[in-house]
RNA sequence: GGAGGGGUGGCGGAGUGGCUAAUCGCAGCAGACUGUAAAUCUGCCUCCCUUUGGGAUACGGAGGUUCGAAUCCUCCCCCCUCCA
């Protein structure tokens, strides 16, 4: 458990209003903490994680969250970033993929101080005249004041109407559910705004937020599921601990500050020793990609994604568990002493190495290809029961003798 | 309703009749190097065929002109701007 200066402090781009919110801490109820989630693709990932450690910290100190399932701005879609109309998802997708996200988030907020809410609990019941009422409240001046909408209407951008929906449907959540406090990240800032004054035009206290950095995924542009530059909850071990040693050395410390509990005092440390070069930095991304996939899995996997880190792709040795592709040696034409000349192009694109074998083509061309450690230059080549095919670093397929 | 501009590969964005399967940047893959799947450099980056080679698709959609079209014409769909 941390005090509460740690959590106020670590990791948090931005309060609003600080002060307002160590009164209502200091009320000594459990607070309603908000945060809410589209349910657009199946997968949570770090980004989501920032945030969600946030409140599990805060979880550990007593308070409630309400976690929204945003069923209904899932069909509109966030107008953030550069996304313009996203496309709307059928109920179905948007119920399915809900149903994985709930399944990702207990692996670190605390269920049993959840309460998980759908707005289609209260979207459900809107009428025209509710909508009406909703929009009256605010300007299309108020809208444009939204960095993202401001920037797309001076470049002559699209906006859809339904866009201007989203924060005034996000901030009635937080009507509908009496939120104390709204959780997100730096690109929520408006959307929780909005809320706050809507709570305090229909008379309720106006939430608080706390808004934390966006994590920068592994290609150095924000963590995003478009991107496809994201760390997934349910990635397996040996991927997300590849992928955490795949961030740009430059961005490790953020995920230690933002990701993990490594003390300040540390973190600070380190920041130091990598600013003067008096260490490698490797070793902090080892110990950085473990620390991360212990979180999402466990000791005993982390250990193993390490080991095999190290043995496959550091060494460059074998991986122990490999795709097996059965071969009937026997009625292969050319068999030599136990040997088959087979086409690797196809091999690889049974076994899945391979997205086409012009793919394969092209790697064979590009000396990428192995066979029992020898380099392969033409797509026909010799194979043997046990023989290893290598495609790149981390692509193993090993033949076996079928029947 | 009127006038004008535009829709290009995962994304951004060139290209206005053949030399363009399409410059370039990002992302991706591979190789070298290394400290890793960091950084940097180099190469690759539609698919099918055993090939230096051949074929099929491809620049919003459908037709047409042409020996030949992302590039010209017609219609349709979508987007943006201005006027009303």
């Amino acid at each position: 458990m941390f005090d509460i200066d740690y959590i106020l402090k670590r990791g948090i781009s931005e309060i609003i209003v600080e002060r307002d919110f160590r009164k209502l801490l200091d009320e000594g109820r459990p607070l309603r903490l908000k945060m809410g989630f589209d349910p657009t693709r199946p997968h949570l990932h770090l980004g989501y994680a920032v945030a969600l450690r946030k409140l599990r910290q805060l979880q550990d100190l007593g308070h409630k969250v309400i976690l929204i399932v945003g069923d209904w701005t899932a069909q509109i879609g966030d107008p953030t970033g550069r996304a313009e109309t996203r496309t709307m998802l059928s109920a179905d997708e948007v119920k399915a993929n809900a149903e994985t996200y709930m399944r990702q988030f207990f692996r670190v907020v605390d269920k049993d101080r959840t309460e998980v809410v759908w707005q289609s609990e209260w979207f459900g019941k809107f009428n025209l005249a509710d909508v009406i009422t909703l929009t009256s409240r605010f300007t299309v001046a108020q809208m444009l004041a939204r960095d993202d909408f401001a920037t797309r209407y001076q470049a002559n951008r699209p906006i859809a109407i339904t866009e201007f929906l989203y924060p005034l449907l996000q901030a009635y959540d937080s009507v509908a559910i009496k939120s104390d406090v709204e959780f997100g990240g730096m690109d929520q800032k408006f959307n929780c705004l909005v809320g706050r004054e809507l709570q305090g035009m229909v008379g309720l206290r106006p939430q608080q937020v706390v808004l934390m950095p966006l994590l920068i995924g592994t290609d150095g542009r924000k963590m995003s599921q478009s991107f496809g530059n994201y760390i997934a909850f349910e990635d397996p071990p040996q991927d997300m601990y590849g992928k955490v040693m795949s961030i740009p050395d430059s961005i490790m410390m953020d995920y230690y500050e933002l990701l993990t509990d490594v003390p300040d005092d540390d973190v600070n440390e380190m920041r130091r020793k990598i600013s003067e070069q008096s260490v490698n930095p490797i070793e902090y991304k080892l110990r950085l990609a473990r620390e991360i996939t212990q979180q999402f899995h466990d000791e005993e996997k982390a250990r193993e994604a390490e080991a095999y880190f190290n043995r496959v792709v550091r060494e460059g040795e074998l991986p122990e568990d490999m795709v097996e592709y059965p071969i009937d040696l026997a009625n292969t034409a050319g068999v030599n002493q136990g040997a088959a000349v087979v086409d690797l192009t196809k091999v690889l694109l049974d076994a899945k190495a391979v997205p086409s074998r012009a793919e394969a083509r092209r790697l064979i061309n590009q000396k990428a290809v192995q066979v029992d450690n020898q380099i392969v230059d033409a797509p026909m080549w010799s194979v043997r029961d046990n023989s290893i095919v290598k495609v790149g670093k981390r692509r193993f397929i090993k033949i076996v003798k079928q029947g």
